[in-house]
RNA sequence: GGUCCCGUAGCUCAACUGGAUAGAGCAACUGCCUUCUAAGCAGUAGGUUACAGGUUCGACUCCUGUCGGGAUCACCA
């Protein structure tokens, strides 16, 4: 039974009783009451009073009045200005809350026999992972869960930039300078081991131009004869040409990085249905540029450079591929969209989770596939993400501030093992369930921290203030969840049933469950208005006020102490199902919970 | 310079898409553990929502301008 289209027919009937006019249901406006009135949903009046041409204060009083006359689930009422705020009876809180409690899967849409495609992660292979791709990662992967919800069938994918001028630079540093070692010898993670002859390149590199700009030239000029670079270019010049012993160290390197990512998503708890790798889709891309020309769609200059023209969009000409036949960044994403859909024909769009600085990027992208005649273009959409930021400003490798996601999660582990020995309040765990719990509230507290806040907003990271474990935090959700999980295995050992329905006969509800159950109504429209909008955030911070509530009406109100065994059962009942909607919320953001901390 | 985004308590973020006296957490201060997990709860203090106009019953939200910050406009990715 849903309570705010009751009340928009009990509105409108109202309306037309008194005033003799006719009010569609959806032109009611309908909110949740503001916590300092009575009530819990209001009614908005401001747009009867011209219509009417009376004051919206006693508009809501004749409406009111009216439904104390004519509609039994009506309590109360009490008007504010414009605002009509109604309290609704016991039984219809009691229905309400059935429709919740008996639902195991309240909020979840059935299959819409739709399916769509989620990428994100795509790192280059030249260096680990860091914070800003967790946030990517974690967006992905949670907004891929919340569409899920929704109703569709959701195909996550990558693409890895596994060839390019990056990973030359650590194979020529590791020709130079690695002597044949390798993750297994040194015992490094094979992404670290990798990312390690990144930086000696970016060290070599710098110390040949410094000594070029000694003997006089420019910093530009030093950086393009410096023989290193020379190298590395080199090597991707023989790798285009499929030079078999180029092939198999950049293949041997990347198994290396992928053998470290591999680790770093198990620990992260996310994984994808397919990968796409730029090396295999690039020549693919370039196909498809070629037919483009062909159509006139696309145009060549002089020297031989294809491009776009995108003026009459808004945009500028855009180059698809160099003079020297070589393809850019733009190409590959072509084929690999169009690639795409035809490995999975059915999906209507695709969804791009990428930083913010690509917003152009993605305008174009999306506007060539629409001039090369693909529907399913206007559809795409890029998920565009704030950076991160540190106090200090932005995070650059070159400076070393990089926030290592590696280190990151080991350092939480810490915290939280710290923390929750201190506490000492899992003395009966063994040494692997202590583990697996520090490593569950450390992820809860960073993919928390991630998620709350809206994808669009650039953020804010201190490293020397970490992640907190109180107030919004993850770590304050496990521990409303495993508090509520304690009270139900206290209840199942003293042989309370936990069989509520609607016949249970409660006393009263109280100001604290009626908040509950108010919250509980509203998950379904928390995760279509997070679906709709991309945005975990939507879920995260309604987790948060839900698990507020349930912490107030814990501290107020004594579950066992209570005489009347029926209301018991009631409270039983509330409790499980708010830990059903917290355990189900969390699992949309990609947190698994834990039942005692 | 063109285009786009952002500016809310000391700090980090919300605000149901135009609704009530702008809310939380952290930090500070004050209470609450012989009672279901104190990683909790309650309270005090903290605001001209960058600024100036406009639109209307009503603006953090929409429009215009100004200031400040960021991104982007590569034969880089």
């Amino acid at each position: 039974m849903n309570i705010e289209k009751k009340l928009r027919t009990a509105a409108s009937s109202a309306i037309h009783s008194i005033y003799n006019y006719d009010v569609k249901n959806e032109d009611i406006q309908i909110q949740s009451t503001s916590n300092e009135y009575d009530g819990y949903f209001t009614i908005l009046l401001f747009s009867f009073s011209k219509k009417f041409n009376e004051d919206p204060g006693m508009i809501g009083k004749k409406i009111g009045n009216y439904f104390i006359e004519h509609e039994d689930f009506i309590e109360d009422f009490n008007v504010e200005k414009g605002f009509l705020n109604i309290d609704i009876n016991k039984l219809s809180w009691l229905k309400l809350f059935y429709n919740i409690s008996s639902d195991d899967n309240w909020g979840f849409k059935k299959d819409l026999g739709k399916e769509l495609m989620v990428e994100f992660s795509s790192p280059n292979t030249n260096k680990p992972l860091h914070l800003g791709h967790l946030r990517n990662i974690f967006l992905g992967d949670s907004i891929s869960r919340i569409l899920k919800a929704v109703g569709y069938k959701v195909h996550k994918v990558q693409i890895i930039n596994d060839r390019g001028i990056h990973i030359c630079k650590s194979m020529i540093a590791w020709i130079k300078f690695g002597k044949g070692d390798s993750p297994e010898k040194s015992g490094m993670k094979g992404d670290h081991f990798v990312g390690k002859y990144y930086v000696l390149f970016q060290k070599e590199l710098n110390r040949q131009i410094q000594k070029q700009i000694k003997k006089g030239k420019t910093e530009e000029e030093a950086e393009k004869n410096a023989e290193i670079f020379l190298e590395a270019k080199d090597l991707l010049i023989k790798w285009e040409n499929r030079d078999p012993e180029v092939r198999k160290l950049w293949k041997l390197m990347n198994n290396w990085v992928y053998d470290g990512f591999d680790k770093t998503y198990k620990t992260l708890g996310v994984n994808f249905d397919k990968i796409y790798y730029e090396s295999e889709t690039y020549l693919y891309g370039k196909k498809e540029v070629e037919k483009g020309l062909n159509k006139n769609i696309f145009f060549q200059k002089e020297d031989n450079s294809i491009w776009v023209d995108l003026n009459k969009h808004g945009l500028d000409n855009k180059l698809l591929v160099r003079s020297d036949g070589t393809s850019v960044y733009i190409t590959q994403d072509i084929g690999t969209a169009i690639l795409r859909f035809r490995d999975f024909p059915k999906i209507e769009k695709q969804i791009y989770t990428v930083g913010n600085e690509q917003e152009y990027h993605f305008k174009v992208l999306f506007k060539i596939l629409e001039i090369q005649g693909f529907d399913w273009a206007k559809e795409c959409f890029h998920l565009s993400y704030g950076m991160i930021d540190l106090p200090s400003g932005k995070m650059k490798s070159r400076e070393g501030t990089v926030v290592d996601a590696d280190k990151l999660l080991k350092e939480m582990v810490h915290i939280s093992a710290k923390r929750t020995k201190e506490l000492g309040k899992i003395n009966d765990f063994n040494k692997d369930e202590q583990k697996l719990l520090f490593e569950k509230i450390a992820l809860s507290a960073v993919k928390y921290f991630l998620l709350k806040i809206d994808p669009k907003k650039s953020m804010l990271f201190d490293p020397n203030e970490s992640i907190d474990f109180q107030g919004n935090t993850g770590p304050f959700i496990q521990y409303t969840y495993a508090r509520i999980i304690s009270i139900l295995e206290r209840s199942k050992n003293i042989g309370i049933k936990d069989d509520f329905d609607i016949n249970v006969n409660v006393n009263d509800i109280n100001e604290f469950e009626k908040k509950i159950i108010y919250l509980l109504s509203v998950f379904p429209d928390k995760i279509s208005i997070a679906a709709s909008e991309y945005s975990p955030s939507i879920i995260a911070n309604y987790i948060y006020d839900l698990s507020k509530a349930y912490n107030r009406f814990y501290q107020e109100i004594s579950i066992f102490k209570e005489e009347d065994s029926e209301t018991i059962i009631f409270r039983i009942s509330l409790s499980r199902t708010v830990s059903k909607v917290i355990l189900n919320g969390m699992k949309l953001l990609g947190i698994n919970m834990t039942n005692k901390m």
